[in-house]
DNA sequence: AACTATACTGACCAGGTGGTCAGTATATAG
DNA sequence: CTATATACTGACCACCTGGTCAGTATAGTT
């Protein structure tokens, strides 16, 4: 008789999880080791393989775990309608104040974006094409419509996404030299603002 | 008698250099080993240690050859007068062609930038700071004259330093999803295009 | 040609890496 | 209470890690 997954090994798993996202995050793929996320955790390595097959098992979960919090986070922030535009700014707000509560996702991104790898085939299989596609037919039709500014649409899109993502990947560096945490109000705030100067026209 | 270093030794550590140039920029510190980089570069590995010092040592000598490169980038862009806004215009357009041109340098800053850490503290006492003053001083020039968007000065160097910067970032993810490299004059002229629309009222 | 500062080599070390596996504890279905 | 699917443990493997060190080759100075 099979058996439901029991609520002691969710515990672990999502304790596995929560580490090895700082970690992933952190020094990347090749910079992480399995035993020091087990250490940390408080578990026994073996563990990790016996719940992800192995370290590669573990980055997907890790990336399905971040992919589902900005999907969870996005839903929170509902447009005001179904315009194109409307939720082409909704989501990009939405992306803003993810990458300053939960910088992991865009910090993972800039390390596997950069090259090519099967890790970077698989995130774009599996939610990177899907998403450009909503997101340039959303420019596309705004442009059509005069109210988004003029021009290649990942270029735009990528601007858009370069000034959200400081706030993930410059954090310290920005904090640093500006005195101002990536994570504020004012940071946030700001960013939204810069955004919305770049995509739309008002 | 001391002799003066023979070029022999000069070209064993330019070898090295530009190896642990692309390995730093594409796996991050932790995920570099010295052994991959002395075997591609051919050497024998305590030729690094030898040259270098340390694995740090070997990190450090790579971020002043890279940021030499842009100090020469950014002197072959000569601005048209020694007008703050001109100066700092220029100077964002040869960021951007450079981030194209030599992605490593950005590339390994946001990895460096994201956290806290010894190599963050060096970078930003070398070459980070006096940096920051000389642009954020052209950005509040530009701003009491009207010329330079309004806005903490930092947010503003932030967001186009993150336009700029998913050139070298996200190369291959965009690539991927856009058809066109980021390299690409196309590219490049987009960037700088945004940035000019970013930071400066005509 | 002899000397010697410089450049380089290869064997070695302690400790870390991802992953395997036989065995043990735990909890739930019967 | 018993049987067994699930969850977990610790010893082990081959290989890689940064770094040390005694010794050797190379080449410029005298």
């Amino acid at each position: 008789m099979k058996r439901a997954p029991s609520t002691r090994s969710e515990v672990t798993k999502r304790g596995i999880l929560d580490i090895a996202r700082q970690h992933f995050s952190s020094v990347g793929f090749e910079g992480t080791s399995t035993r020091s996320i087990a250490t940390e955790a408080g578990i026994n390595h073996s563990l990790i393989v016996y719940h992800f097959t192995n370290k590669l098992g573990l980055w997907k979960a890790v990336m399905n775990d971040l992919f589902a919090a900005f999907a969870d986070h996005a839903g929170r922030h509902v447009a005001s309608s179904d315009d194109p535009v409307e939720l082409l700014r909704t989501n990009m707000h939405a992306f803003v104040s993810f990458c300053a509560e939960t910088p992991e996702l865009h910090r993972i991104m800039t390390i596997e974006g950069r090259m090519k790898s099967d890790r970077l085939t698989w995130l774009l299989d599996t939610y990177l094409k899907s998403n450009f596609e909503t997101v340039s037919t959303r420019i596309r039709a705004g442009q059509t419509e005069g109210r988004v500014r003029q021009g290649n649409p990942a270029q735009l899109y990528y601007g858009a996404i370069g000034i959200a993502g400081t706030l993930a990947t410059l954090a310290q560096e920005y904090e640093a030299l500006s005195g101002e945490s990536a994570s504020s109000e004012a940071s946030i705030a700001s960013a939204i603002e810069l955004i919305d100067a770049l995509l739309f026209v008002d």
